[in-house]
Formats: structure tokens, C-alpha cells, sequence
DNA sequence: CTGTGTGCAAAGGGTTTGCAAGTAC
DNA sequence: GTACTTGCAAACCCTTTGCACACAG
């Protein structure tokens, strides 16, 4: 699977990458630099940051950024790649205010936009409230 | 005008903060920091910081964010402080690809959500694109 | 073999903190 | 007078860069 991926995106497989996506892989919120920090272990932090930003361009993973210095990263799904270059994310960015995790959810229905004089590209939607695991608790 | 929306928000007033909230009357777009600093000039860079930090917490600016690196400052329309607290945004923000500026516009129809399971509380859109100015010329 | 990736050390740059003097109210 | 603000210096910390070595293809 891993492997799947870099191959995919014409980037050389190495441990460090392999266990890097594992990472990602295994984790159903979005991750901050120090969340993966934790998690690589052994590893070297100026490989990570270079990761990171060769994985952004890409298009491997993704940045969220939101208000009160909040930078997480996610896995690209298949569908967020678009065709020809520009990257589309068909999904929301949900901010748990009760346990600050960030949440990708698939959005079937991206809302449209009319704004007069304004040429519309590209649409991002972040919400904040409690995510179905804290209510549910 | 600076004067009263410092005494409404119950902060003192001061010759650099009267001149910080003018910077922003006079623009139509977000401040970076920098830019912030260029209009102030003689002022100090520390008080600065402290000035946005506390400006934040009270209501009377919002920091804007985007993927690379992006981080502004705008100041909160009267209609996004909301009554009991918490501070709503009934704007999006606008990028403009060309250049670079960011629009805060207003927005008269939120879009609802229904995300099953998730309590939605905030929403915020960030919209990419090309701007009236730039499309114009 | 060639170009890319990795790791260490050191530099860089924006932001924060401590403290003393100044100022709003 | 009292509490909040300001300004300077120094500390912080995350991130980037340079360079030599290692490794994938």
C-alpha cells in the first residue's frame, strides 16, 4: 500500500517514507508535525519537514491550517487529486473543539458560489463543533 | 471611529493602538504582519504582536489562514461578534490567485450543513480564485 | 553509476517573555 | 494611585540550509 502510493507519484520508496504513509495510514485525523514526530521514533525531524513539504507538492498529503497556529497534515484521498494539476478537496475539514482533532469528511456536495465580479476556483469548508465520538461519550 | 471601537470593546486607548485600527479602516484587504508594520512605521514590533494577541481575544480583529504559509488579519465586522461570546463569521474569505490579496466578503446566506453525527457550531469558507480587480484588467 | 534521500550541525527568522519605565483612567 | 501598555534585550522554538555520506533505481 505504501509503496502503491510512492510509486504512483513517481517518489522513490524508502523506510523512512514507507513508515512516514504508515503513519498516515493508520490514523483516522489529521496529524501535526509533532503528532508524527511522536510516532516515527528513531528518525531525523529535518527529513521529516523535507518530507513533508516534497509529499504537499506532490500531492501525497495535504496542509490545514486553521486559526490559533492549528497546522495539520492529511493523506490525499484518490478523489482530491484532480486531473490536470490543480487539486481539488471534496471534502470538509472538521475541528473538534472538545478533543482538537481534524477530521477529513467526504462531502458529496460541494456548495456553489455566486460572487458577483468574483471568478470561483477553488472552495474550502471548515466547520468546528464536537465530532460524533466526543458527543456520543 | 478607533476610539470607539476600543472604548465599546473596553480597551484602553492609546496613541498606537488608535493608529493600528486606522491602518485596518483604511484597507479593504487583510494585513499580514509585515504589512502591518510597514504602514506603522516608527512603532515597535513587539507591542505589535502584543497589540494583535489581545486584539483577537477581544473581538475587534480575526486572523485568516491558508495552506503556505498565509496569515492575515482583519478586522471583525460588527455583525461577526456575536452576542453571548462565541464569534461568528457570516463572511467568506477570498484569495485572489493573482494578487495574493485577501477579501473578506460578506455573505448573506450560510451554507448549512448536515454532517451525521457531528455537531456543527462554526463554519467557515475560504474560497480561491480570481478577484473582481484583477478580472477586470 | 547517477541522482535523490538522509542525517548532522549550524544558521535563520518570526514570535514570545522578562523587566523597567511610561501612561490611561 | 493602580493597573494596563510600551519598548528594549534576550530567549525560544520551529523550520530551513549546507554539506558529506548512503542508497534507490
Amino acid at each position: 500500500m505504501e509503496v502503491t502510493i510512492l510509486k504512483e507519484k513517481g517518489l522513490r520508496v524508502t523506510p523512512f517514507r514507507e513508515k512516514f504513509l504508515q503513519i498516515f495510514l493508520e490514523s483516522d485525523v489529521a496529524l501535526s508535525v509533532t503528532d508524527i514526530e511522536n510516532k516515527l521514533g528513531e528518525f531525523d525531524r529535518i527529513t521529516l519537514y523535507r518530507t513533508i513539504k516534497s509529499f504537499t507538492k506532490k500531492g501525497v498529503i495535504h496542509e490545514i491550517v486553521m486559526p490559533g497556529d492549528i497546522r495539520k497534515l492529511a493523506l490525499c484521498h484518490i478523489e482530491c487529486s484532480g486531473g490536470k494539476g490543480h487539486h481539488e478537496h471534496n471534502h470538509i475539514h472538521f475541528h473538534c473543539k472538545n478533543c482538537k482533532e481534524i477530521y477529513c469528511i467526504e462531502m458529496h456536495q460541494v456548495p456553489q458560489f455566486d460572487l458577483n465580479g468574483y471568478e470561483v476556483e477553488q472552495i474550502e469548508v471548515q466547520v468546528k463543533g464536537i465530532c460524533s465520538n466526543c458527543k456520543a461519550s
